[in-house]
DNA sequence: TACCTTCATAAGCCATGATTTATAATAAGC
DNA sequence: GCTTATTATAAATCATGGCTTATGAAGGTA
């Protein structure tokens, strides 16, 4: 519930999207992404310790390696947030339309 | 469809989330805002420029005043965005579920 | 042990952005 | 026309954040 700040942030940066859309398709270790994202290993490395912290990615030890795939659950609250507005959205349109009604 | 950026980036920021949902509740005037948002009046100004630009508010004219609302449209993006991984997020949890019974 | 791979962290640099004060522009009221 | 209220923009400051190179730690392999 306070979590949003951290979850629009993390995503705010395009890096950090491709990121996460390519972990969306399938799993990766750092260098993998390295090799998909035009950054250096160490710009991932930090792009992936924020999206971990957002909860929207998790990591599992593979040898000297560490996969990272997507959190299931780490876009709910963003979910939850969104459809806070839905309802009154809907209401705005409504009132928006009826404005032009008006006119 | 590349708007996400702009949406994302527009609600990173706490002061701008705070501006967005007073005015999804209600109406207000830029003073309205500046009374109730711990910045000041160019602060808020400011930021509905981020926010207008995005697409996420609207205004009109009232005498000297500006009336700033929410646009009704304006979360339809992010909320496609999201979408986008809802069902890759349900497979992956499903998965997630199955690797647990492995062990 | 030595070597190679993989990854994370530290340090430094540079750009962006959030904020403030000052100021200009526009509209309303006297 | 003058003053007041409201808002936007300009300029300056300061912090944050994304990127790089350098380096160290941990795992695998000969």
């Amino acid at each position: 519930m306070a979590y949003e700040g951290r979850l629009f942030a993390a995503l705010a940066d395009p890096t950090r999207r491709a990121i996460f859309e390519r972990l969306a398709e399938r799993r990766h270790s750092v260098a993998e992404l390295a090799r998909a994202v035009p950054v250096s290993q160490p710009a991932i490395s930090q792009h992936l310790k924020v999206l971990k912290e957002a909860r929207l990615v998790r990591d599992e030890p593979d040898g000297a390696r560490r996969i990272y795939s997507i959190d299931p659950k780490g876009l709910g609250p963003l979910r939850r947030w969104l459809d806070r507005f839905w309802d009154d959205q809907l209401a705005a349109f409504t009132v928006a339309v009826e404005d032009k009604d008006d006119q």
